[in-house]
Parts: C-alpha cells; sequence; structure tokens
DNA sequence: TCTGGGGTCCTAGGACCC
DNA sequence: TCTGGGGTCCTAGGACCC
C-alpha cells in the first residue's frame, strides 16, 4: 500500500462559476454583484453573495436583498464550453481526474514529483493555469482523502488553496461545525443538533452504533468514518451516470391541460441525450411535485432497455394515470422524467429506428457508415445491429466490454 | 427561502426463487 | 406439510449534492 506524508487528493472548484464566466466575458460585469438567472438565483457572484443572495432563492428575494444587482440569464453553451477548458487544463496536471459536476473534480496527485512536481506545487500551478488559460477563479483543497479535501476546498472559498498537511487532518475537521461534512443537509444536521452533536469533533465522539441507530445503517457508518477522516473512497476517472431525467416546473397555479403535452416534450429531451450518449434504461420513474411542495413518484420497469421517446411516453402515461387521483386532489406544480437502470456499455452504439422498411434500411446503412468511421472498417452487418428492441439498434463494439 | 433543473445513494417492504 | 434462511429484483420514498 502506498503511504504518503503528504497529502495527495486535490478538489478543485471554480468559485460561483456561472457567473464567474459572465464577469470573465463582459467587463462592465466585473466586481459588481452579478445573479445569472432571473426567476430562480442560478449562481451569483460573490458581490451579491456578501448581500444575502444564494444559488436556488427566489429572483424576487434576491433583488430585494440586493437592488443593484445586475441579472443576466445563463448561457449555457458558454458554461459548458468554459467547463471543458477548464477539465482540459486539469487533466493536463494529473493523469486521474474525477469530475463531480460541471465545475468542480477530484485529481489525484500522487507520484508526479518528477513530472509535474509536488502536490503542493501542483496546487498552486492549477489555480494559476486556470486564472491564466480559461481566466476564471478556482479555489482547490488538498488532503489525505476525498472527503477531507472537498471539505477543504469549501473552507478555503473564493479563490483559495488550503492544504490539510497529514498529521493535522482532525485538528482541522474537528473543529468545524457538522454543517460542514459532505453528506449532512439540513435534516441530517437538525437531528445531529438536536442530540447537542454541533461540531465534527463532537460527532467523532459519537460511538459508531449510537449514530447507526440514530440515522440509519449506511449514514451511520459512513459519518462515522468521515468524523475521523477515514475515506477510503478513491478517485476514479471512469464514472459512469445512473440516469438521465428532465423536468419542468408549472406556471402558479399551472391547470393539467398541457400534462400530455409536457410529457412528450420531456421525453423528447430525454432521449435525445441518451441517444447522444449511446444509452439505453428500462425503468421509468415519473416525478411529481403538488402545490404544497409535496412530491410523489411513480415507477415500472420494462423488460428491455430502451431510448426510444415513444416507449418512455408510453410508460409515463400509464404511471401518470395511476396517478391521477393525486394530481387532482393537490394540484400539480412539476413533473419529471427519469430513466434509470441504464444499460450502457462502453462502444455501445443506439439508434431509433423508423418502421417504414426501406427508411429502415436507410437509418441502418447510415448507422454502419457512422460506425465503420468512428471505429475502422469492421465486419458489422446491418443484421447484426439489430438488436434486444424491436424499435432500436443496439450493438457492441467487440473487445469492449470489459 | 413561496422553491429550477440535473443528478446520487440508501431504506424498507413485498414478490419470487432456491 | 410446515418451517427456515438467503438472495435478487421491483417500487416508493427520503436525503443530499451542485
Amino acid at each position: 500500500m502506498f503511504v504518503s506524508d503528504q497529502p495527495t487528493i486535490i478538489h478543485a472548484d471554480l468559485d460561483a462559476f456561472f457567473a464567474s464566466v459572465e464577469q470573465r466575458d463582459e467587463p462592465r460585469l466585473r466586481g459588481r454583484p452579478v445573479i445569472v438567472g432571473g426567476g430562480v438565483v442560478q449562481a451569483a457572484s460573490y458581490e451579491a453573495r456578501a448581500r444575502g443572495v444564494r444559488s436556488a432563492m427566489g429572483g424576487r428575494e434576491a433583488r430585494r436583498l440586493c437592488p443593484n444587482a445586475i441579472v443576466v440569464p445563463p448561457r449555457w453553451e458558454a458554461y459548458v464550453e468554459a467547463s471543458r477548458d477548464v477539465f482540459a487544463v486539469f487533466r493536463e496536471w494529473a493523469p486521474v481526474v474525477e469530475g463531480l459536476s460541471i465545475d468542480e473534480a477530484f485529481l489525484d496527485v500522487r507520484g508526479l514529483e518528477h513530472i509535474r512536481g509536488t502536490p503542493r506545487g501542483i496546487a498552486i500551478q492549477l489555480k494559476r493555469e486556470i486564472a491564466r488559460r480559461v481566466g476564471l477563479p478556482l479555489t482547490v483543497g488538498l488532503a489525505s482523502t476525498k472527503f477531507l479535501a472537498k471539505v477543504a476546498s469549501g473552507v478555503g472559498k473564493p479563490d483559495g488553496l488550503l492544504i490539510v498537511e497529514v498529521g493535522e487532518e482532525l485538528g482541522f475537521l474537528h473543529g468545524l461545525p457538522i454543517e460542514h461534512v459532505w453528506g449532512i443537509g439540513p435534516k441530517t444536521a437538525a437531528r445531529l443538533r438536536a442530540r447537542e452533536i454541533t461540531s465534527v469533533g463532537g460527532l467523532a465522539a459519537v460511538p459508531e452504533p449510537e449514530l447507526v441507530a440514530l440515522l440509519g445503517r449506511a449514514q451511520g457508518r459512513h459519518l462515522h468514518a468521515l468524523a475521523h477522516n477515514r475515506d477510503p473512497r478513491r478517485v476514479r476517472s471512469d464514472g459512469r451516470r445512473r440516469s438521465f431525467g428532465a423536468q419542468s416546473a408549472f406556471p402558479r397555479g399551472g391547470s393539467g391541460t398541457s400534462l400530455d403535452g409536457r410529457l412528450r416534450g420531456l421525453a423528447d429531451r430525454l432521449t435525445r441525450r441518451m441517444r447522444a450518449a449511446g444509452a439505453a434504461g428500462r425503468t421509468v420513474t415519473l416525478r411529481l411535485r403538488f402545490a404544497d411542495f409535496e412530491r410523489a413518484t411513480r415507477s415500472c420497469t420494462l423488460a428491455t432497455p430502451t431510448s426510444s421517446s415513444e416507449a418512455i411516453v408510453a410508460a409515463a402515461r400509464l404511471l401518470l394515470g395511476s396517478a391521477m387521483p393525486l394530481i387532482e386532489r393537490r394540484g400539480i406544480t412539476l413533473v419529471g422524467l427519469a430513466v434509470s437502470n441504464l444499460d450502457t456499455r462502453d462502444g455501445s452504439v443506439q439508434l431509433e429506428l423508423p418502421v417504414d422498411a426501406r427508411a429502415r434500411r436507410r437509418a441502418l446503412d447510415l448507422a454502419l457508415d457512422d460506425i465503420r468511421k468512428r471505429f475502422g472498417p469492421s465486419s458489422i452487418t446491418r443484421a447484426s445491429l439489430l438488436g434486444r428492441d424491436p424499435g432500436l439498434a443496439a450493438w457492441m463494439m467487440p473487445g469492449d466490454g470489459g
């Protein structure tokens, strides 16, 4: 086993990501309070946060707190592009990069002394490179576990660099309030505080069986370990997603008139992304939220994986039928669809096939052409493309299974 | 805090199988 | 016939994260 006297896991987190991209691209916004998203705050610059604006806050509340804020609409393409640029830099500096979301990642920087430098040096360079080449502020946490690196970057924000040296972990950790722990949200924090557990040190002092009795087996064990900075999770770059989802909120007092239309729109959005990712799934979940903000889900599992919009809409309609009494009673404010139980395999290719025989052959030929271009000449035929789902072609590259 | 959109993991009970 | 144990899958819901 590898033992180091230096921390070797970096958590790199862009500060106020969307808002920082806006300030980078529009000099007029620099130094000013910026809010991205009007209806609901998607991101707030640190100038706006200083006035109490938080993401997910209602737009009206945000403008009340910070009347001179500049509100801009989100520009998704710009954020996706900035994220790509940032991750490209990450991958230059570390062989193993695990993306957590569009704006944060773990980097394993073990054993790079002769290539890239010490972990400390890499952390410093990473901030400089992101600032120089992408023009965005980054906070870096460097520690001996993923958990602690994540906590450190949170404490170090904004535009910070926080290194927790080996041997100093518990001293750093135990003084923090429990809300700093990755995995303790409002509900769990309230339960712990009701027991007068308010700091991570206090949490660490609770025997594991007691925590398990209070929070359940998995969470009890997990938090007990984290409080002692025991976190065996490795940085891994092959993160495979488990689900695709899409949802849409109704305007106030929205009626159920266009529910079916919304369902079709959601399914189209969802399946377009699924097909782009070469994914198909078996479990369709209908998510509902009501006027009182209570939620409900209905799900069903199909016999074969699909990424067909038609198949998913059909399943969603059945689920909707079973939930109709609830909807009529409580009033619906949000509808969502998710597909999980994914059957993604590296190298798999999926496409929807038209019913008409000629159009079908043509779609297959185009797909074959595409496959040959991407993977080189192969002996794949139209017939071998036809797989599990009658409306869907599925095929896996030989040797790509493991 | 009158609340958007996209995800992850865990729990618990029931069905079903060996 | 009754009883017991273990495993997997499915559904619905809860909590958390960005």
